[in-house]
DNA sequence: GCAATCTATAGCATAATTCTATGGAGGTGA
DNA sequence: TCACCTCCATAGAATTATGCTATAGATTGC
């Protein structure tokens, strides 16, 4: 497009500003005082007007001998007064939105023992706002989130993920869980590698922080069974088809199950907050994080 | 109001031209359509949606993987396309009202011969405009026009008014109205200031200009009867009280009545369309004066 | 008639709008 | 894999719009 084109435009397309003029014009019964409705000066009223009419190819204020509204005015108030209107309401939803008293957020989840004190703590901040939670593994969330279906995900990771906004809340360490039967107060990775091991599907972090584990030290854990969940583990350890290995604080308070520390170097991972940077433009998104960040800090006191 | 309150206002009101990128960005599913479909730059959509979601305190679309509603924007939508929805029925009803395809006008008249003929032509220029008439003396058409009751009047003066928009439409001369069994083919003014004289009341043009014609002529007409319209003074005359006078162009059709010259110097005035000079701002007004100085033109010739 | 009030114009400063040019990120085909 | 294409974001510059102060003309009321 050139430089021309642009100038020509058709000059004098009707703003928010001129209609809200005409509407306090009207309201106020003569220029000054809408101008002082609006905390306007009286000239740029005046002057709004004017440009409003030539906009509108007519009259709408007969200024003497009292301000009288035209036939084109009486119509033009009514519409102008339905979009003025529509703004408000518009404008007053976003205010809502931002103070989330409005809206929703999709929560990812893939440890919700650590996950429900953070959605716990957001729900009691805000009780308008709508939480919808999905349950996944580590590597299902971080493409439910790349995908958008999710805005942000409680989940476990070795270290930050690139290109994503990651805020660590805890660091935990594997533990075994045993039969509550089997006498031991801890157990080896060689032990553990020699199985039989029960261990969750891959895209777990669990199950990849424990082949990391293996493959530092030179060992393959050959696993007896692999579960597509926490629950399935926990029923199969106490089944008593092998041995399980989960975060710290995800320990299943279970009569029949034990948890026993795993010797030698501690297997360490992080419980993150993590969204797409772009998400944390959302109000509810970085309230979240935030109230997260606080609850773990609470945890941990 | 000083200079930093105005440079602290709040930042961001929500514009139309926002609105309008938003919507468009949505429909058209990227940005660079949206520029395409309003005819803006891409990088003008881009900015003017960052400045939307800042305005907004929240983040609007999710531009990966692809663009893509946020809960707000999903809001925002539906109330944006309320928003420019009214936004495009005001500018169509105002377009409507310029091209006078809606609205009404007001039309004053004092002659009802002179006036019906542009009243017509209006009409059949403009069949969807309302026209209303209101029929009066010329003083009372003048006061009229003052308080906005009619936004144009056709009527007699015998020159433009001060403060008026004065267009003259034809120059008619007054000729007196006798009854037909009057064997006569002029009159006297001295014969007219004899009487007796069926005159309109004060406020009528003919009255002043028979005054005015007797006062320069050192006469002092004497009034038979006075009368209040048109019609009571042509019964008066068919009644054998008196004569009167009328404009040329007013002359009645009416078997009982004959119309004679005034002998001397003419005694003219003109018949002027008449508006308020802002009232020329109306269309419907500018179109009717144009459309009535040509029906003149055309009787004329 | 004169003061008071209201509207309109002129001139100027600041803010907003919109462009072109360019950089960077994500996906596609040889 | 690398080049290429598309898309979005940023930077800088020019133009337009907005809003103010100061002031003049008009109208109303005492």
């Amino acid at each position: 497009m050139t430089n021309d084109a642009r100038r020509g435009r058709r000059e004098g397309a009707i703003s928010l500003a001129a209609l809200r003029c005409f509407a306090a014009a009207v309201e106020g019964g003569s220029v000054s005082r809408a101008a002082e409705i609006l905390g306007l000066s009286q000239p740029t009223v005046s002057v709004t007007l004017t440009g409003l009419e030539r906009a509108c190819g007519t009259l709408l204020l007969h200024r003497r001998p009292r301000l009288a509204l035209t036939d084109a005015g009486q119509d033009l108030l009514a519409r102008a007064r339905l979009v003025l209107g529509r703004m408000d309401e518009l404008e007053e939803t976003m205010r809502q939105s931002r103070d989330l008293r409005r809206g929703s957020i999709a929560i990812g989840l893939s440890t919700p023992a650590h996950a429900m004190p953070c959605i716990a703590a957001l729900m009691a901040a805000h009780p308008e706002l709508r939480v919808r939670t999905r349950l996944g593994n580590t590597n299902g969330l971080l493409e439910a989130l790349s995908a958008c279906e999710v805005e942000v995900a409680i989940m476990t990771l070795t270290k930050p993920v690139e290109g994503m906004s990651c805020t660590l809340l805890v660091t935990q360490r594997l533990i075994a869980c045993v039969p509550a039967s089997a006498p031991r107060a801890g157990i080896s990775l060689e032990d553990l590698a020699a199985g039989p091991l029960v261990l969750r599907e891959p895209g777990s972090m669990t199950r990849a922080m424990m082949e990391a584990a293996f493959a530092a030290h030179g060992l393959s854990g050959r696993i007896a069974l692999e579960v597509g969940s926490r629950e399935a583990a926990r029923e199969a350890v106490a089944a008593g088809i092998g041995i399980s290995v989960v975060l710290d604080g995800e320990a299943w308070q279970d009569q029949r199950l034990r948890a026993v520390p795993i010797l030698g170097e501690p297997i360490e991972g992080g419980v993150y907050a993590v969204a797409l940077p772009e998400s944390l433009d959302l109000p509810a998104v970085r309230v979240f994080v935030g109230l997260s960040a606080d609850a773990a800090n609470r945890a941990a006191t």
